[in-house]
Formats: C-alpha cells, sequence, structure tokens
DNA sequence: GACATGTGTCAGCTTTTTCTTACACACCAC
DNA sequence: GTGGTGTGTAAGAAAAAGCTGACACATGTC
C-alpha cells in the first residue's frame, strides 16, 4: 500500500521530518493502540490542544495519520484520528533513490548547476 | 546489522531528524555514490564547507554516515565520508515501539502523569 | 616568502519551528 | 441564561535550526 517502491523525495523528506519530533513519535504511538479525538487526546498524553492539533495536521499533511470529522450521539463534532498504514523502508539506497526527485530546495542546486554551467563541459 | 529490531527511541528520533532535511539527504545521496572528502564534496553539491561540516556531524552522530582522517600522499589530512549500511524499517509498530523508549523529552510524560495522579481513580 | 590545497571551529545573524494564550463557534444539560 | 463539552484558528513570544564569514592550523609548490 505505503511506498515502500520510491516515493517521491518530498513525498519521504515530509514523512522523516514528521517522524523527526519526539511529540509526534509519540502522538503515532497513541494512536496506534487505538483511534482517539483531539481533546481527549491531549488530555491523555499532557499536552495543550492547539499543540496537538498542530502536530496532527504536520502528521496529516505526511499521510501519516488520517482524522475524520465525526458527530456523536449527542451531535457534538469530534474529529478522530488514527494512523495509516504506512511503511518505509530506510537504507542508503532508498534515500538516494528518493532524494534523485528533490524538487523544493532546490535552491544549492540551482547553485551548484550555475558551477556545473560555469565550468561548461 | 542495522536497527531493524527495535532501535531506541532516542537512536531513531536522530535518524529521522537527521534524514528529514533537504541538504542531508542530498549528502547521503551523494555519499552513496562513492566516499569522498569535505572540501571536494562541498563544491560538488554547492554548500560552503563549514555548513556541511555541520551536516556531516549531525548525519554521523546518527551512525548514518562515518568520516575516517586519512593522510594524502603529500601528507594533507584529509576527512573522507561515507555512507553506512543502516536499514530502518518505518512503520506504525515500529514507531510505537520506539516510542515507548523515549527518553529526554520525557516532561509532557511528565504533566500526563501528573494528572493522571491527580485525577487518582 | 606568497599561494594553493586541506582541516577545524567560533560568533552572530537569519529563518524556521515550536509553543502559549486568547479568541471564535456549536451543541447539550441544567 | 450559565457551564460543560467539543471544534478551529490567529497573534506573538520563545526556542532551535540553519547559514555565513572570519579566524585558526597544517602541508606542498612556486
Amino acid at each position: 500500500m505505503s511506498a515502500i517502491e520510491t516515493p517521491t523525495g518530498d513525498d519521504l523528506l515530509k514523512v522523516l521530518a514528521a517522524l523527526g519530533n519526539p511529540h509526534r513519535m509519540r502522538i503515532v504511538a497513541a494512536l496506534f493502540e487505538g483511534r482517539n479525538y483531539v481533546s481527549r487526546l491531549a488530555r491523555e498524553i499532557g499536552m495543550s490542544r492547539p499543540l496537538l492539533h498542530m502536530h496532527l495536521q504536520r502528521l496529516e499533511a505526511a499521510g501519516l495519520v488520517v482524522g475524520t470529522l465525526e458527530l456523536s450521539d449527542s451531535g457534538k463534532a469530534m474529529k478522530f484520528f488514527e494512523v495509516a498504514p504506512f511503511v518505509y523502508e530506510l537504507t542508503p539506497a532508498a534515500v538516494a533513490r528518493a532524494a534523485a526527485t528533490l524538487s523544493d530546495s532546490a535552491a544549492e542546486e540551482t547553485t551548484a548547476e550555475r558551477r556545473e554551467g560555469a565550468k561548461s563541459t
């Protein structure tokens, strides 16, 4: 399902940056034990709700968790989150493959290519 | 060889944080094509040497690359870097397992436990 | 000697990320 | 109505990461 087959550089980058944070790692771990809604999860892991909200957005943007807005029996809107079944392989080759398709921070790549172009052949 | 069998939370965290950066991803990719020494690598990927030095230290601290100080035939000291043969599996379960051993930012965990204790039963 | 190469590191600026506080809204129960 | 629950977001402070420039040292060549 997930990107075991060469994810985009930006894709992998987002995933690694998202998971490379103790809070977010813990959030994924907490959701791995079962889906939960924001306010409750915030209470359980002892984190301010706006902060958790931000981290969840980062995780969702990376495709590591999915959130669905549901209505409780009382009619209250509650946003439930659960982990996505991701599978990433982290090896030198995989990183190299992904890095080849890095787009965003092409700033220094441009710099490199300018040098490249300058020396011509 | 590497930590396919539940790396430490801090260990995995360092790896993910190190790889979750476009420059460092590119550095690993560049070294994957062959070992290289700092100044040359800096020139090739168009990055200032002090900056590359910093990134390499971060990667080395995470165990993703290894550097060895060698003496060229002329007697000049040159630091060669090469990628370490790391293998990490990135799945919800692996993250959850690693997160259980997270040590450093236990700050909010402490907070959570204080709340836990307060509400008692 | 001056100049090229290589190494490392430090001070300080800039940019990004993280986090808190405060606000907005909606629903249900009293 | 008030008070509890849930949602979202925006402004600004605080902290961390990224980056530059300048310095130090060593070696070999001209």
